[in-house]
DNA sequence: GTCTTGCTCAACCAAATGGTTGCAAACGAG
DNA sequence: CTCGTTTGCAACCATTTGGTTGAGCAAGAC
């Protein structure tokens, strides 16, 4: 709990995102804070479960919750998204440049004919 | 595996993406193609773990495995990462949206003082 | 005070997950 | 054909996960 590492964050980040019940929580969170029994209502599983659930999320950063007399208000930190985005974009990026300096390198063979192509060596 | 649902879909790429071995593969396959032992070279499992982990992967759709001989190169399929920003960037967006929503309204709340404000019903 | 509501904690259970080992298949090399 | 290399599959094991039920706590309602 002391230090948030990425990775540990980006772990539970996806893990959390990964079960559909949490991702509907999430979405609806996106439209409006919510209590656990409201959150819990659609479902057809108990109001433990979803407690759980919400347990997970706040565990991954994405939830957080207040109180105001008996009711838990959950509210969504979008913040962490970016976290995610960036991770996945940096690697999006990463291959679609390769894919594009492939073509480059198709396109360069195509001029010089079949000539000793030794480029796509591993990357060890 | 015939009709591969969207929320399939998030379910297996969240779950594929939640586990550091997976994103480091990720990450070393948007640089270049590999073979499985390639891959699993850097890290202290066997290589039988790191075929599981490939064909979790596979089943997310984030990878794709052709055949060069007993080899089985392995390709990033970086489509898939757009079914998650897509997904992350809509309620992004709407938390934001509502964020800003609820600054306009605090606002027009300390113009007209404090009037009815039914705004954020439950999202039925 | 007692009651009811809203939620969490604890114990338990079945299924999934991430790892292991051993074996077999596919393929090129000799 | 036989051998080594690379990989996938099956069985097994420990841990985690997502669900249940039952008890308990906190705070307004009566």
């Amino acid at each position: 709990m002391t230090a948030p590492q990425p990775d540990d964050r980006l772990n539970r980040v996806f893990a959390a995102l990964s079960d559909p019940i949490r991702r509907d929580i999430v979405a609806r969170l996106s439209l409006a804070d919510a209590t656990v029994g409201e959150l819990a209502e659609p479902y057809e599983v108990s109001t433990q479960a979803v407690s759980k659930h919400l347990k997970v999320l706040e565990d991954a950063g994405l939830v957080s919750r207040s109180r105001d007399a008996q009711k838990r208000p959950c509210h969504l930190e979008a913040e962490v998204f970016d976290l995610m985005t960036k991770w996945i974009e940096r690697y999006r990026r990463q291959a679609e440049e390769r894919f594009t300096r492939l073509d480059a390198l198709l396109a360069a063979m195509d001029d010089t004919d079949t000539q000793d192509t030794r480029e796509e060596g591993a990357a060890s």
